[in-house]
DNA sequence: GAAGTTTCCTGAATCGATTCAGGTTAAGTT
DNA sequence: AACTTAACCTGAATCGATTCAGGAAACTTC
């Protein structure tokens, strides 16, 4: 048996409108009121039905968050973030993991649309603009994560991959390494393209001297990294390159992994390697990784704010928040 | 402007009754009426109000999932798993990560009661049986996740803790170590008991000749484990264990990290380290980490079977799932 | 062809919190 | 004393989907 407003109210001994002032708007109520009210509440047990809140106010009290990769744990810190940020306005974060996939992305945005969240925060993989498009139009913001906006239609919060991959090339170079592959995929994946551009970008300043080669991956999984590591070292021995630039870390672990010849670890000294992200397993591997760091609660944190802001003036601009990236140097980048 | 049932029925032509029924028993409605509504609903763009739904027919859409902390990969996989099973009900997840505080544990109990979740997945901190039972009481279900339900007046879908405690230690002892420690903390977490109560009953088993000590650590995460480590290492080199039983594979690969001594790494030759889930990054690690597997996904999957079961039954009989564990066997813990 | 069945529909009542027009009371002003 | 004003309250209407009693039409049965 639930407990309903008007089991307050008369436990009270005030109307169904008093019960809600209190709760809503304490300032327009008497003292005393509000304290019948509240231990009425507190005697009954009363919890809000927010669906009835939900369905006359129009409020929602839940975001969305959709994640592209939930087993990476660079978006387990971003939605720890967010979730600091929702709390402290008593928001609950209806969570989806994409797996890359369209069709889960999709299945999501329908649901969370169903649910009427008060805002969405998404790491998108497939081309979702035509879809948050319509979410705007009932009063849905969106907000981008981890991935710049393209037509600047929508707010998004990001770190610079393009500099990143700068940061890390750059820093591959000045450690004497000359003939570097990106690791990355799939390419339909922004950021994957904005890090290797980054990366031609460090190549091309360098000099001619420097070989920037690209294996692709199919996903940015730490099993992609160990399958695209033996690939290049069974290629013969002058063919390898002397430094790996990974799109992110799980597939700079799987590296890492895959570089054992004989028993011996060929990283550093023979093969260099850096990741994206820094997440926590980066500084714990088999050998410290050297990482690109993204700040990542802080972009969950952002985020969140920003929808809650979107949402309640559907009017604002959308803004693009870049964070810099931060380069981590660890033993996996040691000079020779 | 958002699009109701009713401007669905006036475009089809027929009365809200019908369109809530071609949408919630075909059966009842002639294929005409459904062609004509199913139209209508795809030329308005119209998506059901959940809100209303929820308020009206008291069917929730969502099950909240609360973990004990966000961190940790393995409660990933547990998430994984449920998400899978959920989205095959048209269920989203609400999902609150409290990082062992309880505070944020009641307060996302408060959150989830006002959303009125169909059920609730819970990988408890605190004692939060007496505030489950409110729920209950409520109608909304809950199932422990990862530990086995004290009283038994709830569900719980877990792994044998004790059963994973003892063959971590019969494997070390089979492996030739005598001195083991076991590592892990707080023990106010019912699976560092278990698990501990298993690591004591291998030893015992094993006869007097074996030695168990407890290293206690405050939480269940890297630097924890790093922490205890470097006390470990620290003693007079004739005090070392020569095995370290990890609560955890995050306090395993902490443990791991601080076993370096003038660049020696202790493992395993010194010392063997075995953790406890098996997490995706225990394979990757500096020396790859045995482990005891827990089926994770399969835990998640199978608790929010269970969820859904008992919220469509609130008579039905709390039952207690337990998976076995399984060892896993990687160079931390190979034999002198 | 009357009575009885099926098969489909309709549309008002309902869930519970919020809102707001209107009412009451007490205090303040002239 | 008469009139304002302010401070609080009340309670019916409302949000949108679901439900269900009641009814129309089509079809059977004898």
């Amino acid at each position: 048996m639930p407990v309903s407003i008007r089991d307050v109210a008369q436990r009270a001994g005030v109307s169904v409108g008093t019960v809600s002032n209190v709760l809503n708007r304490p300032g327009e109520v008497s003292a005393e009121s509000a304290d019948r009210v509240t231990r009425a509440i507190e005697e009954l047990g009363y919890v809000r039905n927010d669906a009835a809140r939900k369905l006359r106010a129009g409020v929602s009290t839940t975001v969305g968050f959709v994640v592209l990769d939930g087993q990476n744990p660079f978006y387990n810190d971003v939605v720890r973030g967010a979730e600091d940020e929702a709390t402290r306005h008593g928001i609950a974060i209806l969570y989806g993991n994409t797996d890359e996939d369209h069709r889960r992305e999709r299945l999501y945005l329908d649901l969370f649309e169903e649910q009427q969240v008060r805002g969405l925060l998404i790491a998108p993989y497939g081309d979702v603009t035509p879809r948050l498009r319509r979410l705007k139009e009932r009063g849905i913001a969106a907000v981008l994560v981890d991935r710049f906006s393209g037509d600047g239609r929508f707010s998004s919060v990001s770190v610079d991959s393009v500099a990143g991959g700068r940061l890390a090339v750059e820093h591959l170079i000045e450690g004497g390494r000359r003939r570097i592959a990106f690791v990355g995929g799939p390419f339909d994946i922004r950021q994957v393209n904005d890090r290797l551009a980054g990366a031609r970008v460090a190549a091309e300043n360098a000099g001619s001297h420097i070989d920037l080669e690209v294996v692709a991956t199919a996903a940015m999984t730490v099993e992609e990294g160990v399958a695209a590591g033996t690939r290049i070292i069974s290629r013969p021995r002058r063919d390898w390159p002397d430094a790996l630039f990974a799109a992110n870390d799980l597939l700079a672990l799987g590296l890492l992994q895959s570089l054992v010849v004989d028993g011996r670890m060929l990283v550093p000294d023979d093969i260099a390697i850096i990741g994206f992200d820094d997440i926590a397993f980066a500084a714990a591997a088999a050998v410290p990784l050297s990482s690109i760091r993204q700040p990542s609660r802080m972009i969950g944190r952002t985020a969140l704010r920003i929808v809650l802001e979107e949402a309640a003036d559907p009017d604002s601009i959308a803004r693009q928040t870049v964070f810099p990236p931060e380069l981590v140097v660890r033993a996996s980048t040691r000079p020779r």
